[in-house]
DNA sequence: AAAGTGACGCATT
DNA sequence: TAATGCGCCACTT
């Protein structure tokens, strides 16, 4: 039960934010607890995107709940999540700040 | 086996 | 408004 399901659950969810869309830590963590025992807290998902390098899984579309970036993305750091976005069409509201008001993930 | 660590989030000071 | 504290739980040492 834990061990790898927990990641391959964040990586399976996290895939299917699409292309132009932002999604928090918080969400995700609000989502896979559904069903779960145990409480997904935002830390253990950002944990999780942290440890992934599958380049399948759009962790760059992951941000915290404030829209920050996060400070130490891959080896280019938030720059390259920035740019990521950026060409994928994400308005940001600063430097390191998506605007989560309407590019915000939902999924029912 | 125990303690430390972490792409967070919320309450409190 | 900013800073600090603490819970959360899987993983590493």
């Amino acid at each position: 039960m834990t061990r790898g399901d927990f990641f391959k659950n964040v990586y399976r969810l996290v895939r299917r934010v699409p292309s132009g869309k932002i999604a928090t830590y918080g969400q995700i963590a609000l989502r896979l607890r559904s069903g779960q025992a145990r409480k997904i807290t935002p830390r253990m998902v950002g944990w999780a995107l942290h440890a992934n390098r599958d380049p399948n899984v759009p962790c760059h579309r992951v941000v915290d709940r404030n829209g920050r970036l996060a400070p130490n993305f891959a080896f280019n750091g938030w720059r390259e999540q920035k740019n990521r976005l950026i060409s994928e069409g994400v308005l940001f509201t600063d430097e390191m700040h998506v605007d989560l008001s309407k590019q915000l993930w939902e999924k029912k």
